[in-house]
DNA sequence: GCCGTTTTCGGCCCGACTGTTTTCAGTCG
């Protein structure tokens, strides 16, 4: 059974939070998070490390004590020491430390003082009124105990990033007006272009940060103020969103924006740099002893310890910075890069759009090109097209072509892979078009194996120029489907087949990571919207976003060639 | 538990805010 680098980087997680509980040395619980982190990003599978006889404690935050334990995991798919913790620490306690403000200490004081057993007890205890009574507890403690666990907001979901932006935007907006407010700008995930963001981290630049942010308390969708102090306050909106706000001096911005923006392992790994130069970096600046040599801008910061500026999409300690020292940071693609979109559906199946009007969109939008790809028969609660249908559109769009001016449609199709890998459409009618994207929007829980062959058998046939959503996932719907992502790149490289970046903010499928991956495999990439109708095109901005933070640079996406060169790649036999 | 131009020990990122107590620990980011 395939075990997952996400699966070995919970362990280790869960690992560190049981040792916190049981106030093990802190550097010890760290080295366990370090570790998970370090796995979480991995571009490959540990399992194949190990069956390629590769030394696991090479790698950053692993040594041979967790190199050992990684072996163990692939090996059984436990972790004895797990198992031992977790029997020595209640799971009440666990989940306890969920609640904002109760970390391991305090959930520990907390059911021993009271003998509890359950978060039910927890809450139980809070209104009877037995929490305040502890020492080192109070009312305003208790309150909030009884209050998180009655809105059962344990945890706190992230937000898409697409939806963060419908209430962040305004928001920023609103707090440039604030009198005092020389500029404002959102730091945190939300900068550094992450799919999904947990809060939102603003920064103001201003002097009277107390009446700054007595007014930002004031907004019109606050609903809580959890904190709020001279410098710094955190609220929730009704849209359960937390937003911090910060406000910061002008000599210091330069310094809380790289601070505020993180990552905190960016952060981290920048600090060392600092320190190995002697100096000292934080919220403030970067510091000479006592004097402080950078702040104003983020540029200076990183001048100080001797790197260039790195992208905020690039700030997640996936070794940015080692290659902003060697000067082999990647030239990042851009949107002007892009010219055109290879998946949009019309009305002809579930989109909204005319293709006219979609092609008018996409000349609007500088493009050279946009691919129709309706749907094909099997997708029939998405109306897709019959063979005859498809045979129709092709004729519509070569005699269209004759008439637009400035944009040129591509015939091509979305067609179904179907279980066994076979199309959903035979080749004489997909030798018409000219490229096809195929995607699977069946079976998606098909066992790792067979839905990688699957996908492979789709790739097999010449006449596949793309592999479209290639995991099938829906951000906080739909988990990706079972895929070996290393065999699958592999496949699509050996091939010659492009692996599609879905741009649609629910889907950015890819991933950031397996962007990085085909990469690094020399497999091409097309940012793609999938856009079911005109306003949809405009999503190519988070697919871009999401390329970037893989690091993909504009050799690396076909649709940033003009179609004379793209024709070349997209049509394979 | 990791790491090393200070290498097998002794370090390990840093500051604001809260709630509690009355000088600070815990938590968070």
């Amino acid at each position: 059974m395939p075990v997952h680098n996400s699966e070995i980087a919970t362990i280790f997680d869960n690992v560190a939070d049981l040792l916190e509980i049981e106030e093990a040395n802190r550097f010890r619980v760290r080295a366990y998070r370090n570790a998970a982190n370090t796995i979480r990003d991995l571009s490959r599978s540990l399992q194949n490390m190990l069956e390629e006889g590769e030394d696991l404690s090479e790698l950053p935050d692993i040594g041979e004590d967790l190199a050992g334990k990684i072996e163990e995991i692939v090996r059984t798919g436990r972790l004895p020491l797990l198992d031992e913790i977790s029997d020595e620490v209640p799971e009440a306690i666990v989940e306890a430390t969920r609640i904002p403000g109760i970390g391991p200490k305090r959930a520990r004081a907390l059911f021993e003082a009271l003998d509890l057993s359950s978060v039910d007890d927890l809450k139980e205890a809070a209104e009877e009124g037995r929490i305040a009574a502890i020492e080192g507890f109070g009312e305003k403690t208790q309150a909030r105990i009884r209050k998180e666990i009655n809105q059962g907001v344990i945890g706190g979901e992230r937000i898409r990033l697409d939806v963060a932006e419908d209430f962040a935007e305004p928001l920023l907006e609103w707090i440039c007006k604030i009198e005092g407010v020389a500029k404002a700008e959102i730091a945190g995930s939300y900068r550094r272009r992450k799919e999904t963001v947990g809060d939102l981290d603003i920064l103001v630049q201003g002097e009277d940060g107390g009446a700054i942010i007595d007014r930002f308390t004031k907004y019109d969708e606050v609903e809580e103020v959890a904190s709020q102090g001279k410098t710094r306050s955190t609220v929730t909106l009704r849209s359960g969103l937390q937003v911090d706000l910060r406000v910061i001096p002008e000599p210091s911005w330069g310094a809380a924006l790289h601070y505020f923006t993180g990552s905190k392992s960016h952060n981290i790994a920048g600090r060392r740099c600092a320190q190995d130069r002697g100096l000292k970096l934080n919220e403030y600046g970067l510091f000479d002893g006592k004097k402080r040599i950078a702040g104003t801008t983020e540029e200076e910061i990183y001048d100080g310890i001797n790197l260039p500026w790195i992208d905020p999409v690039l700030r997640e300690n996936r070794g940015e910075i080692e290659a902003a020292d060697k000067g082999e940071l990647p030239v990042l693609i851009k949107p002007a890069d892009i010219k055109g979109d290879l998946h949009a559906h019309t009305t002809a199946s579930d989109g909204k759009n005319s293709l006219e009007e979609m092609a008018q969109a996409a000349k609007e939008k500088g493009y050279e090109y946009l691919a129709i790809t309706d749907h094909s028969k099997s997708q029939t609660q998405a109306r897709g097209l019959s063979e005859d249908a498809l045979h129709r559109q092709i004729d519509e769009i070569g005699a269209l072509n004759d008439k637009l001016d400035g944009i040129r449609l591509l015939a091509s199709c979305e067609v179904d892979i179907l279980e066994d890998g076979s199309l959903d459409f035979p080749d004489k009618l997909l030798e018409r078009l000219d490229l096809v994207v195929a995607s699977v929007h069946s079976k998606l829980e098909l066992a790792e194996d067979r839905q990688t062959e699957r996908m492979i058998r789709a790739m097999d046939n010449p006449l596949v120029s793309i592999i479209g959503h290639p995991t099938g996932r829906r951000i906080g719907e739909r988990k990706s489907c079972a895929l070996d992502m290393e065999r699958l790149l592999q496949a699509a490289k050996d091939r010659g087949c492009v692996l599609e970046l879905n741009a649609n903010p629910v889907r950015l499928d890819l991933k950031d990571v397996h962007c990085r991956m085909a990469a690094e495999k020399g497999v091409d990439i097309a940012i793609s919207t999938d856009a079911h109708s005109t306003g949809g095109l405009g999503n190519m901005r988070f697919g871009i976003d999401q390329a970037r933070r893989g690091w993909l640079a504009t050799e690396n996406i076909v649709n940033t060639r003009s179609w004379n060169n793209l024709s070349k790649i997209v049509r394979r036999n």
